[in-house]
Formats: structure tokens, C-alpha cells, sequence
RNA sequence: GCCGCGUUGGUCAAGGGGUUAAGACGCCUCCCUUUCACGGAGGAAUCACGGGUUCGAAUCCCGUACGUGGUACCA
């Protein structure tokens, strides 16, 4: 059996977006589960929409993800180069051949006149105009053109392109892995352009020509492409290579959550979260935009969600890390409708990640995190405590900011409105006590503050209930946080004493002025 | 318009002739927790429609509707 090999080809065009990802790793997962190869191709032959530094981030990304090709411009195997700009004169050899055997042809219509002819039959209330079969005849090109004019034409470089020629009338079936056995009529496909006349190839000649050359076994991409597939198989048949054809899968799409279509960039600014994986800055717009990663996203969450998103092994399991996908993965189960992507659950299997890994797998992101908003820290060893207190509380590793911020420094604000209706004067001779109790307590433990704060409520008759905001208020600023003697305990004395008293100061303050 | 692909709760989905039609997210209630979470127990909510085939259809077939993709010298 043949060695597995897929590709992921995307064009380096923008910012890497979901569904580009997910496509990514679904051949990610064959690959690996089949010992095989996966590999990079950077489909830039559309010289226009070429974007600076595209290529970088995509490798980027997928670095972050944890799913890094195995070949491809960044890692050169032997099937190189692995631009298609860079394998530019390959192509033309193959579309040359396939005018010798009468598959294509030369066209001199230039855009303009096609464009106008568009215009006419559009004017004229006739359905689009397919470059084919029936007007193919009275077009400029190799096939209505004397022999000795085109080769004229062709000798002086005049602008032309290659079009394959398509039967009509014929069927074209092929199977997919996926949707099973499709069929569809020749007559619905135009003749593709497969040369441009800036003589780089078009999608359509480049992905035989490369699937070909790569070794390609399985052919994965989104269901976008399901339309164009017929010229791809044609192309193999004309080239006389369908023995090396390889086998196909149309992913479903990733739709916009709200109305309908395929989700975009533009649906992320609108809804509020990201479509790309990482940032991506528009060298050309300047726009920023977004990633999961900077909003605070694990790539293992990321990773499985996506995989979740249009395919499942069957069970009721939903969280898989990345070698459990490999193992389970099958493109069979992978579904043939498309997904609303739904933010809300995408936020849930984060929040899964965070508290099924060990806190020292992103410490390091939360520790910059901290950083960012001033937050400064000394001792790693506690602070791996206080995410292993905080994380079931934290759905995006930019809550731990919030969460663990007041460990570290003084609470900038103190929410006292929380508790000054109910202060009063008891309160406040228990807080007095409290703090001369804790001054003296050798063992600065859980159990013991806990103990000598109930003693001295006990003893103040005061239920401990109404006293354990008030403190959480004082040392966290907040209603929020973990146990507030787990809190005191990673305090420490001095640290705990101070809050309690300058939360004593305010209400004591509030409370007269109350008076 | 034409061509392709699709359609199980709001969303992700299991199930592919006989099921009380799983499960998850979200939402609601309760328990736990004298914060917020975690955890636990419940609840509301579904087979697009119409015809067949069949003793029996969410499941097979045909239509319709709707959605979606393509229809570029873009990928």
C-alpha cells in the first residue's frame, strides 16, 4: 500500500480563519493516523492578492496548534519547491500536453471582451456566460483560429491563456469519502482557464500538477471546491495519470452562528469573537484583528473544538486531546452539513482545558498575562497555587488577570457597599479581635484561621456566615474569589492583617458617617 | 437563473426501518457552598413539509420548501 500523504494548501492571502484550521487538521489527524505524511503547500499563484507575511503566520498558527506539517517551505522535503510561484515553469509543460492531445486550447479573448460579452447576455436577460461548449466556437482562440495565426499569435507573445477543453453531454462521477459516489453533467462546466496570461496556473492546473507531483494520496478540502471537482478529475483523465488519482473529501462548511453563509472575517468583529486562530495585523489595511489565542484560548481546546465541530467518533465523548483524535479520528464519520459555529460552547471546552490540565501548561501565559496589567510576580511556586485555587473559575486564561490579580496586590478597589448596610458595632469589635487573635498565631494555616475565626464569632455571638463576606471583602476587594481562609493562607500574615484593617478603617469611617 | 451539496431541540449532535429519539452547550429550578465558581439532581425544547414503499418511516424513494456553495485569467 501506497504511503499516505495530504496536503494542506492554503493561499496566503489574510489571516488564518477557522475553518482553514479545522481543513488543517482534519488532514492532520489522517496523516497521523495513518503514518503518514502531511504537508504544506502555499498556494500563491494569484500574484494580486499576494499579502506580505501571510506565508509566516499561517506556519505560525499552526505551530501554536500543534499541528506543524511535516514538508513544506518552512521544513523542505523532497518534493520541493513548495511554492507554487516557485514551480511556475512546471505547469505550463503539463497544460502545453494537454493541447497536443486536443484536452485545451490557446484563448485571445482578452478579460475586457468577455467582460462586455457577460455584460451583453446579461443586458439580453440570458443566465451568466459559461466559457464552453457552446460559445467556445465563436470565441478568439485556437480552436476557431487557422493554425498559422495562432502559432503567429503565439510567436509574438500575444496575450493568451489555456483553456481546457470540456465535452459536453458526458458525465463525470467520482467518489468522495464523505458523500459517497457524485456524479455531475459536463455541460454545466465551463472551460477553465488553467494558464493565466501572466503564465502562472490557476488553482485547477496547480492542484493536479502538484497533487501529482507531491505524491498525494488523499485529497481533503472544503466543500467549496465540490462545484470545481469534475475539471479536477477531467484534468487527471486528460493527463492520463487517473491511476494516480488521489482519493477525495469535501469538508463541510463552518456557517456564521446568526443568519446564514460561511462564517468570515467580518462576522468576528460583528458578533464579537475570533474567526482567526492568532492576531493577524493587515500590512496593507492595518486592521487588527483578533485571535483565540490572544483572547486567551488553550490550542488544545482550540484544537478539539474544532474537531468537534462536524465530526464526532460516536460516543458521548467530547473532550480528546490531540492523541486521542489521532487515534479515533475517521474522515467517514466526518459529517456532510455545515456547523454554526456557537461561541459559547467553543468558550466551554476552554474552560474544560483549563481545569483538566496541569496549572503549569499555561502558567507561563498567565504569568505574562499578570505582567501586562502590572501585575508583578516573584514566586512562581505560588503563584502554580493560586492557579491550582482559582482555575475552576476561569474560562479564558485571560480570567486569571482578575482572579489571582489581588494575591499579588492590593485590591484596588474595595466593594464595601457589599457589606456596610449590615455593619455594625459587634462586627466591628469581632474584626478587632480577629486581627490581635492572628497576630498571634504561630501555625498560618487554613484550618487554624478558620478555626480561631469561628471561635472568636462564637464567642461574640455572631453567626461566622455574616462575618465571611466581610472579610472576603476586605482581602479580595470583591464578591468573587476562592475560599477566603485559602485566600489568607496564600496571604500570608502580614498581608492579611493589613487588608483587614484597612477594611476596618473604611467601614468604621462609613459606618460613623452613617451615624 | 443554472449546477452541486445539505436539512434531528436555539446551537453542536447520536441514532440509518420497530428506541420513552442519547448526550453536550446555552437557559431555568433545586442541592452543595454563608462569595463567585466547580460538582450533583431535575426541567423546558426536536426528526422542514407533502406524497409514496412498508404491518411499521426520523431512518428507504420521489417531489416541494428552505439553507448553503459554485457559476472569475480568486483560491
Amino acid at each position: 500500500m501506497k504511503k499516505v500523504r495530504v496536503r494542506f494548501a492554503p493561499s496566503p492571502t489574510g489571516g488564518l480563519h477557522l475553518g482553514g484550521v479545522r481543513t488543517a487538521l482534519y488532514n492532520y489527524l489522517f496523516a497521523k493516523k495513518h503514518n503518514g505524511d502531511f504537508v504544506l503547500r502555499v498556494e500563491d499563484t494569484d500574484q494580486n492578492r499576494y499579502v506580505e507575511g501571510a506565508e509566516q503566520y499561517i506556519i505560525d498558527c499552526l505551530t501554536w496548534c500543534g499541528i506543524l506539517p511535516d514538508e513544506g517551505p518552512h521544513h523542505e522535503g523532497e518534493y520541493g519547491p513548495y511554492r507554487q510561484s516557485e514551480r511556475k515553469d512546471v505547469y505550463r509543460k503539463y497544460a502545453e500536453e494537454l493541447v497536443k492531445k486536443g484536452h485545451a486550447y490557446y484563448a485571445f479573448d482578452t478579460p475586457e471582451e468577455i467582460e462586455s460579452l457577460r455584460e451583453k447576455l446579461k443586458s439580453e436577460g440570458k443566465s451568466n456566460l459559461q466559457y464552453g461548449y457552446h460559445v467556445r466556437n465563436d470565441m478568439r482562440n485556437s480552436l476557431t483560429l487557422p493554425a498559422e495565426e495562432t502559432e503567429a499569435l503565439l510567436k509574438i507573445n500575444f496575450p493568451h491563456v489555456i483553456r481546457i477543453k470540456i465535452e459536453a453531454n458526458e458525465f463525470v462521477s467520482f467518489r468522495d469519502m464523505i458523500r459517497g459516489d457524485i456524479q455531475m453533467d459536463t455541460s454545466s462546466v465551463d472551460d477553465k482557464v488553467l494558464i493565466k496570461a501572466d503564465g502562472m496556473p490557476t488553482y485547477h492546473l496547480a492542484v493536479v500538477v502538484d497533487d501529482y507531483l507531491m505524491k498525494i494520496t488523499h485529497a481533503f478540502r472544503g466543500e467549496e471546491w465540490l462545484p470545481s471537482a469534475p475539471v479536477h478529475v477531467l484534468l487527471w483523465k486528460y493527463l492520463g495519470l487517473q491511476h494516480h488519482m488521489p482519493e477525495w473529501a469535501h469538508f463541510p462548511l463552518i456557517l456564521k452562528p446568526d443568519g446564514n453563509g460561511k462564517l468570515s472575517k467580518r462576522d468576528g468583529e460583528r458578533l464579537g469573537f475570533p474567526v482567526f486562530a492568532m492576531q493577524w495585523k493587515d500590512p496593507n489595511t492595518g486592521d487588527l484583528l483578533k485571535g483565540f489565542k490572544e483572547l486567551g484560548f488553550l490550542p488544545e481546546a482550540f484544537i478539539n473544538l474544532l474537531a468537534v465541530l462536524g465530526w464526532n467518533d460516536g460516543t458521548e465523548q467530547e473532550i480528546f486531546t490531540i492523541d486521542e483524535l489521532i487515534e479515533k479520528f475517521s474522515i467517514e464519520r466526518v459529517h456532510s452539513s455545515g456547523a454554526k459555529f456557537d461561541f459559547e460552547k467553543a468558550k466551554w471546552f476552554n474552560h474544560e482545558w483549563i481545569k483538566k490540565l496541569p496549572v503549569t501548561n499555561y502558567q507561563s501565559s498567565v504569568k505574562k498575562l499578570l505582567q501586562e496589567s502590572s501585575v508583578t510576580i516573584d514566586d512562581e511556586n505560588k503563584l502554580e497555587k493560586i492557579l491550582q485555587l482559582v482555575k475552576d473559575r476561569c474560562t479564558l486564561l485571560t480570567d486569571f488577570v482578575l482572579q489571582s490579580s489581588f494575591f499579588f496586590k492590593f485590591p484596588d478597589t474595595i466593594d464595601i457597599t457589599a457589606v456596610k448596610p449590615k455593619w455594625d458595632d459587634k462586627k466591628n469589635q469581632f474584626f478587632v479581635e480577629l486581627i490581635r487573635a492572628y497576630e498571634f498565631m504561630n501555625q498560618w494555616q487554613h484550618d487554624e484561621l478558620e478555626k480561631e475565626f469561628k471561635e472568636i464569632a462564637a464567642a461574640n455571638q455572631i453567626k461566622s456566615g455574616e462575618l465571611m463576606l466581610p472579610l472576603r471583602i476586605m482581602l479580595v476587594g470583591g464578591k468573587f474569589g476562592p475560599g477566603v481562609f485559602h485566600i489568607a493562607e496564600l496571604l500570608e500574615k502580614e498581608e492579611t492583617i493589613k487588608r483587614i484593617e484597612h477594611g476596618l478603617s473604611l467601614l468604621i469611617k462609613n459606618h460613623k458617617v452613617a451615624l
